[in-house]
DNA sequence: TTATTTGTATTACAAGTGTAATCGACAGGT
DNA sequence: ACCTGTCGATTACACTTGTAATACAAATAA
């Protein structure tokens, strides 16, 4: 898979919010977290772009950049390799960690109870 | 928290799974996975000692590498960061991920329960 | 005692990254 | 018909990373 930088990250996160944008409204999107020179924001444009992660079209001089990766497969990519990375592939030792810091919260519980009961249904019906 | 990159790390891992190690039980043990050249194990290594990760007792001309940063800490900071950047800091999403590829196991499936019947019990004793 | 081996330390070097500045072309104002 | 502002494209530059090679010092073998 193509490989992303954290910087280009942050520009892809607001493409795949909102899609397509132009430069300037990337950078304008950006201003809230970032402190980024326009500058900047579009050498990384320029760079996603080279690596086929945002593709583009013109709007008379100016161009309308849009995802080409679909942020859930970068996500369930990164997600795998991190764990494979840091935790031997298994995810539980992961959400342990945020468990034994207090990251969890009622939601995430919740959520995760749903998961383990459809795949709890998924086995029976194998 | 200091930086480690991917092949630091996996030179991490062989540390933290034993220790304290000679340069040459380092490049030994990574002898399995990795194809590298004794001097770039070597290069890591001092790298690592640069930044702070590693620590090291001489051992006569040799020296014994030690971790200074401990994994688990490493792996909760790590955890929270990559969690926050692709998840909004949501630890759900990324089960829902490894669910949705069919990556839980039952011993996952285990622990997650768990983790929740802990998470719950807590929240009573509040 | 000298040559060789074997540790660590220093140097190398290209690719990727963060963070811009400059260049060249076109659109709009005057 | 120019000047000026504004696009994207190209260039810059230091730092990190992957992947070693070379240098230097100490131990060991002959």
């Amino acid at each position: 898979m193509i490989e992303i930088s954290n910087a280009e990250l942050s520009v892809m996160q607001v493409l795949w919010q909102r899609q397509p944008l132009s430069a300037n409204d990337v950078v304008t999107a950006l201003g809230n977290d970032k402190d980024w020179h326009e500058k900047t924001v579009k050498t990384l444009l320029n760079r996603l772009v080279a690596k086929g992660a945002l593709g583009f079209d013109k709007d008379g001089r100016a161009y309308l950049y849009y995802p080409l990766v679909a942020q859930q497969d970068y996500q369930l990519e990164q997600s795998r390799s991190f764990v494979e990375r840091l935790f031997a592939g298994r995810v539980a030792p992961l959400v342990a960690g945020f468990a034994s810091q207090n990251k969890l919260n009622a939601d995430d519980v919740q959520q995760l109870k749903q998961l383990i009961a459809n795949w709890e249904q998924e086995q029976k019906n194998d």
